[in-house]
DNA sequence: ATGAGGATCATACCATGAGTATGACGTCAA
DNA sequence: TTGACGTCATACTCATGGTATGATCCTCAT
């Protein structure tokens, strides 16, 4: 179904990494071996290590490519949707679900993702688009003083991260659909109590001092 | 400082344990060789494969042992602290970034245990511990009709998902100090919009028509 | 044209490490 | 004493990441 549009014919080094990205999401990291990624792509280990440094690089440039179409996906369907700033939390939400359901965004950016590249390497990478968004929407939340600004960016990290376990409790389910609908639902349940306010007043030290 | 107890005096299984852990922590699943792991124990890789079936194996109960302690820390910790029921999500949220600030906390569980592990067996593994821990806290909100009862098992996954991310972005800042305090606020953020309420009403649909 | 030089890739090779097979050593019961 | 079993060491195989080096092709100046 998908249009294989090969114009321009695509070069080697998109032909390894389009190969290692549909290898990868099926058997992971340490169950695909550089030589099978380059024989899948026509080619040899000696073209793989011409064109990346190593096995953790040529995995990074696949992360990167699962990357873009999920920032694609998730840009393009919320393109229009948001009839006020404060929805987009909640349907950008729904948007990066649906993202996170493809396997090789599962394996790659969520399961395989942190311990290939590192803590800093997978913060690094999902800060632009996952956390990113996040952050966007949390901004206009901002705004409206209904959160305080200065939490933002850690309040985005937050969110990713039960974005994250969502999407691998869906895939870990042995029914993916009734937990797709039971995440989705938790999750309004997060959003929905941000919107309301509540983490505006913030009395500081009201519960606990900070160490 | 610890009082290395040993009485008695260790089996060589739980010997292996213990150094695998060390190790495992210092430089990770794939940084650590079998060998290795059983020369610090002063015994050879023909001792680890009669007590453990493979390197897997031998990580898994590396893991139990981390969340042995890191269950015994938040469960004493909160002991006697909560005065009321809803004081302790954000008590107990506190003391488990203080648990996850150890090395080989980090680095086993929440770092190579997903891919070690696989999904399910991290989700095994993590659902007695750090998921039942908020579960337990946040059924006491159900209780108050706070939040709705059937959302509490996956919004504690969606938390405890939260924490994994708060952990790791203190531990990969380059001040750790301030990223701890800049965390735990955006964490009580989140809690404390819990608190209030807000998600208690839930019309349905109100967003969008789940699929 | 032609040869120099670089870009791109194949081949041969090495080192490491997971897993297995087998034997050695002890203990204990009969 | 001996035979069985639990525990571990030794020796080996095999897969794989990475490197070194050589082959091929394309480009371009002379």
């Amino acid at each position: 179904m998908s249009m294989t549009s090969s114009l321009p014919p695509l070069t080697n080094r998109q032909r390894l990494v389009a190969h290692a990205r549909a290898l990868f999401a099926e058997r992971g990291f340490e169950g695909v071996s550089v030589d099978e990624i380059a024989a899948a792509a026509g080619l040899t280990k000696g073209a793989v290590y011409y064109q990346f440094k190593d096995k953790t690089d040529l995995f990074r440039a696949a992360c990167e490519a699962v990357l873009a179409d999920v920032r694609d996906r998730v840009e393009t369907a919320s393109m229009g949707h948001s009839a006020h700033h404060l929805d987009e939390i909640v349907i950008g939400g729904d948007r990066l679900y649906d993202a996170y359901d493809a396997p090789d965004a599962r394996r790659l950016l969520l399961v395989d993702g942190l311990t290939v590249l590192g803590v800093d390497g997978w913060i690094a990478l999902q800060e632009p688009v996952g956390v990113g968004l996040i952050a966007h929407a949390l901004s206009h939340l901002a705004d409206e003083r209904l959160i305080e600004p200065d939490v933002v960016p850690a309040l985005a990290h937050l969110l990713f991260g039960a974005f994250v376990q969502g999407a691998l409790r869906i895939a870990a389910s042995s029914d993916p659909q009734a937990a797709g609908v039971e995440v989705r639902r938790a999750t309004r349940t997060l959003t929905q109590a941000l919107l309301s306010g509540a983490g505006a007043p913030l009395k500081e030290t009201q519960w606990l001092p900070l160490p």
